[in-house]
DNA sequence: ACATCATGTCAAATATGTTTGACATTTATA
DNA sequence: TATAAATGTCAAACATATTTGACATGATGT
């Protein structure tokens, strides 16, 4: 599962801190997804979709496989 | 978190059990799911969708809260 | 009535996601 | 260069998702 969070969340000129608030997560969370260590529960993915301005579908690819 | 997985599997006429084994989980997960008791990770989320020829937007509607 | 398939549900175990607090490093900017 | 802001990372606790095995119910067809 790839996505795009990092970038998007520089175009929107906003910090993992701020992105976290307004997501209702932690700084931790936001840095470990945009880092690839785990994927977001769906509820997160929408959120961030979300504020972000993009769909779930824009903002992750998922590769066939597992992973 | 909303769903339309009942309605889109039985448009495909596949079983809970079917829609299982293809997506890689359980039975009792694809039960779970679609009566509401949790919400899918998002590669599930994305299986999910893939399997029943829909986006993950199309196939979940988050309601703005958080549930 | 019987057999079969599909669905709902439970409990216990395991896996994955998230939080908090802390500290190090990198990147800005005064 | 010094100081603050932003990012990366770790460990331990806690929360949520998923599995397995089991059993009950509902629907279908013979």
């Amino acid at each position: 599962m790839e996505n795009i969070i990092k970038r998007a969340r520089k175009d929107k000129k906003v910090s993992q801190d701020e992105l976290a608030k307004l997501c209702g997560v932690s700084r931790q969370t936001i840095n470990a997804i945009e880092n690839n260590k785990y994927d977001p529960s769906l509820v997160l993915a929408f959120q961030l979709a979300k504020n972000l301005s993009l769909t779930v579908d824009e903002l992750f690819t998922f590769n066939g496989g597992d992973k």
